[in-house]
DNA sequence: TCTGGGGTCCTAGGACCC
DNA sequence: TCTGGGGTCCTAGGACCC
């Protein structure tokens, strides 16, 4: 049976929300994004502000320079994760088979559904009006026979539009259409492609196989099937996720290091935190650091056993900041990150079982403690005071460094 | 115009083991 | 011993996506 995959992508999201609940908005260039005086970026534009030149991942103190006259926006997450749950709800109800791959974004399986709705481009109809009679939204659906067809027909579609690719006509969808438009092919790879004249996916499919293999490797050998519109061997996409992170972008860059340790103990915590959430413990524990001139190192400590708890993430996240820490450099940004999850409970060693029990109670009362009076309701000395230096004792899950990790 | 935050996946080299 | 090769784990960095 031949697939029937349907991609629906809302039309400026976050601004559309707004929008929908501000009609006062409407026509309007609006913007939502950071503080546009601050270093954030642009995280949705409407039609009305990409007029000037504005787009999303633009720097938000340029957006505000080529449209002054915009309406500037901050962001409101959880007002948007409601409506995409709703659109969750919606699309159900046209097949069991719905991946949503991203707040505003989804595949519909719609294979073999042409007794209970129709031809497929019908129920994809039915699907955008749906979606704007209930919702209140504007969406743009592609439909092919494969994911891939189906994003980029969608995006081809844009804003309101149904594009409907006939089976057996892909690769001469995909011909005429730029290299960029693929995606996989950014702002890096783009211009690699353009360098060997290779301008449309066309020029690609053209360019062959192995030639493309040669240049890039595995990538290449992708970027010919998907050429073709050929589908990769669509993975299981086992869920849970594979790793949790918080950064944080100072307003100005810093080196004062009670700053910075307090950012990272503040860090951790809301990593560890959601590491709870989900019922995961980390056995990696990574830190970022981006320096003032836009310099980006990690450094990742693996545990000699998984956990889940704030102390020990900021013990090890902390003993990597000092390996790497050099006061004659400012820090324009620092990140917590863990990794290597795992599920469940694991094996403690016997002598720190009381103390790891006592550690896990008092992490948990926070969380329930925050849970009803927000994140901000319990902090650690730490990430309150200035200075004042921790103690660092008997805590189980440090890890050991390698030799020659640096550190006298 | 200096460039967010939260993710995923890939590559490549070194350690270490057999 | 002047030298192998496969497999796995770990780390660092980077491209890309929304």
């Amino acid at each position: 049976m031949r697939r029937q995959i349907l991609h629906v992508d809302m039309d400026a999201f976050y601004v559309a929300v707004e929008q929908l609940e501000n009609p006062a908005l409407l026509g309007r260039p609006v913007i939502v994004g950071a503080d546009p005086g601050g270093r954030g970026v642009v995280m949705a534009a409407s039609y009305e502000a990409r007029r000037f030149g504005v787009h999303s991942a633009q720097p938000i103190r340029l957006a505000r320079r080529l449209c002054p006259h915009a309406v500037f926006l901050r962001g409101h997450h959880a007002k948007y994760a409601e409506y995409s749950r709703r659109l969750d709800e919606l699309f159900a109800e046209f097949t069991p088979l719905v991946e949503m791959v991203s707040i505003d974004e989804a595949y519909l399986d719609l294979t073999g559904c042409e007794r209970l709705h129709g031809p497929a481009f019908r129920a994809a109809d039915c699907l955008i009006r749906a979606i704007k009679n209930r919702i209140g939204l504007n969406a743009s659906v592609g439909l092919a026979t494969s994911h891939l067809v189906a994003k980029i027909a969608s995006d081809q579609a844009k804003p309101r539009g149904l594009l409907y690719v006939l089976p057996g006509y892909e690769a001469e969808f995909l011909a005429p259409l730029p290299v960029g438009r693929m995606p996989g092919i950014g702002k890096v790879t783009e211009p690699q492609l353009l360098s060997l004249g290779l301008v449309t996916i066309g020029d690609l499919a053209r360019f062959g196989r192995d030639r493309l293999r040669a240049r890039f490797g595995k990538l290449g050998e992708w970027f010919y099937a998907k050429s073709l519109g050929q589908e990769g061997e669509t993975d299981p996409r086992e869920d849970g996720p594979k790793s949790i992170s918080h950064e944080t972008t100072f307003e100005e860059d810093t080196n004062n290091v009670e700053e910075l340790q307090r950012t990272l103990s503040w860090l951790s915590q809301r990593v560890g935190r959601r590491l709870r959430e989900h019922r995961l413990f980390a056995r990696t524990v990574g830190l970022k650091i981006r320096f003032a001139p836009f310099r980006t190192i990690t450094r990742d400590a693996t545990l000699d056993e998984p956990t889940h708890l704030d102390w020990v993430i900021f013990q090890n996240v902390l003993q990597l900041f000092e390996n790497v820490f050099d006061p004659g450099l400012r820090v324009r940004l620092l990140g917590v990150r863990v990794s290597n999850l795992e599920a469940g409970v694991f094996q403690r060693r016997l002598l720190d079982a009381a103390q790891t029990d006592k550690l896990s109670r008092l992490a948990q009362a926070a969380d329930q403690i925050r849970s009803r009076f927000g994140f901000e309701a319990v902090q650690w000395a730490r990430s309150l005071e200035r200075g004042g230096r921790a103690v660092r004792e008997g805590v189980t899950g440090q890890a050991r460094l390698r030799p020659g990790a640096g550190r006298t």
